[in-house]
DNA sequence: GAGGCTTGATCAAACGATTGAGCAAATCTA
DNA sequence: TAGATTTGCTCAATCGTTTGATCAAGCCTC
């Protein structure tokens, strides 16, 4: 590849007369004809300023970490897509980083950052990872946001209007007439899950709804757990007439465990699982979601992460719009 | 950070003894009580190379780029978790990029290389990603792997066992009774759908079987698509009594659009889909797949690609193992 | 026309790591 | 014990950019 003292030699100039034209910086002071030399010769050789050099001298990559627990999470693709994009527009590249279970999240992003590939971390909180995991974020001495988790102290993070959407479902369940709800959610360690769960009571008092307190498990988001939380519910006496999942891939493992027991969905039972996916149209029966803002959540994470590392600000955010978005398919119905 | 002239000034050494004793280079010459010193200091600092540093004087980054069409794309993300696995193990990491529609894949890749981020580039080729987007990479400037394609001349690539793959999934239908079998394929320019195709011809061809013209269709993979190559199934006056779909989105097309026309499955019509992921057990019905070594894929993919860097070389390689391998569920059975 | 600005460029020192060459001191060889 | 070799370390150049400092002209101003 062509250096900046190849293009330098080209048009007959030095290399700082170079760098200065190229990254038209404002006090370059430069005649137009020289910067027009320089250009030329620029395209002519079809130069790209070398990376690492340029992240050696400024000690910053332009990169941002993205550290997920999981690819075929739900929730995964849309947020990257958020990520990615608010990325582009700020000049920055993303590195994905999966979470193993091997190694201890916290190294993985010491290494990040302590190396200096990244110039900031975007974390996505999973069931899995523990609040040690978490020790340099915590501490302070590495940029980071959290996604979808909030935390005591100068930390960043960036939340799904998580309460509202739990409202959301409740709303339309309470809608077709039902007063026997039930909640499955996640781990009860788990921000979201508080949060949702919260929401979950919040929608139901304010329906005048009473909750039953067996009506409520927290096992977690996975689509096993979802099938347990099911059994959990089916072997009650007094049984609920529809169920609100904290998560889609949940809502389908307790829709294969209602028709392993021969429960029909939705003349006997409805669900309505929360996020959104077009996997939700191929299930049986589609399932009722509520979709939330995940691109949303992905982009405004970029955002403020760029700024965490411009000025050392450190936010709390709730997406705020758009709001969660009922998707209403035949999973739901009038109680029976 | 901590750099190496600091863990140097620590240990009382020159900064060139602690690199080559961090880097334990076998030319160095150093003894023991010296090279306990330098490791403590490092410890006691928690040193860490720079990154941005060693790139610039190596001119190796050891991160590859893995360039995707889609990341809702089914096989995303097993094959994202083989390049991982696989980049672990040799030390590399892996920098995602989106193929959008936007830029042209090209200018992507000839940042991504021209700018020295990346070593190499592991490019998975899309239904939308023309030849033109690969001329960087056929001009042979980029060290390239293709995944799921391949291209005349020096270009690397890996693919699946298409062939064998669509085999099985023709076997299947075969031993359950089935004569009159369709095809639902992706585009005809793709690689892996005339490669799927050929499997199928040949396995029939085995099997005995006749394939009638109007039996094969070649809309492409996606759900939408598998849609409107049902029906144009469901149109025929000589319809098939089972369908063999390339890909498990458009196989779930096919069974919505089966839905749709109230075709019971499997009961009226069998469905096979090549791909394997875990919605397929929450469609209705369950969908049975042909299990494709997409982890496999990912893993083999980094390792061509770091020969690639290595060597130089150019392999075109198929996976071999595991064999694709079916997944009975319930949209097939015995023809009626 | 001497001194003071402005303009348009170059010089040179970083950034942090790697690595061939150099050089004392210690050890070996005969 | 003189000379050769090995051992254990340091020197210094280099990778490609950025950027403050410097400097030679050209142009005002009075």
């Amino acid at each position: 590849m062509a250096t900046l003292s190849d293009v330098a030699a080209r048009a007959g100039v030095s290399v700082s007369a170079v760098s200065r034209v190229l990254s038209n910086a404002s006090t370059s002071r430069v005649s137009g004809a020289t910067r027009q030399r320089i250009e030329d010769a620029a395209r002519e050789l079809d130069y790209r300023p070398n990376f690492a050099a340029r992240a050696l001298k400024l000690s910053r990559t332009n990169v941002v970490a993205l550290v997920v627990p999981d690819l075929t999470n739900a929730i995964f693709s849309e947020l990257m897509r958020g990520v990615d994009e608010g990325a582009r527009e700020l000049g920055y590249m993303v590195l994905l980083a999966r979470a193993e279970s091997l190694r201890p999240a916290s190294e993985t992003i010491a290494h990040l950052v302590g190396e200096g590939r990244v110039d900031g971390v975007l974390v996505q909180v999973g069931d899995s990872m523990s609040d040690a995991d978490l020790i340099p974020i915590m501490e302070g001495t590495v940029p980071a946001v959290l996604i979808n988790s909030r935390r005591a102290g100068g930390v960043g993070s960036v939340v799904l209007p998580d309460q509202a959407g739990a409202g959301v479902a409740v709303d339309h369940l309470v809608s077709l007439g039902h007063r026997k709800i039930g909640l499955i959610n996640g781990l009860p360690t788990t921000d979201s899950a508080q949060r949702r769960g919260e929401g979950f009571l919040a929608a139901m008092a304010a329906a005048g709804v009473p909750v039953q307190p067996d009506h409520v498990t927290n096992l977690g988001y996975t689509s096993t757990q979802g099938r347990a939380a099911f059994s959990h519910f089916a072997s009650l006496a007094d049984q609920p007439s529809a169920l609100v999942v904290s998560n889609i891939n949940a809502a389908f493992g307790a829709l294969l465990e209602a028709r392993a027991r021969g429960i029909r969905v939705p003349e006997d039972l409805s669900i309505v699982g929360i996020h959104d996916a077009w996997t939700a149209e191929n299930s049986w029966p589609p399932l009722t979601t509520v979709k939330m803002p995940l691109y949303e959540l992905g982009r405004v994470s970029m955002n403020a992460i760029f700024e965490r590392i411009r000025s050392g600000s450190a936010e709390d955010l709730v997406i705020g719009d758009p709001p969660p978005l009922l998707v209403p398919r035949a999973s739901t119905a009038k109680v029976g």
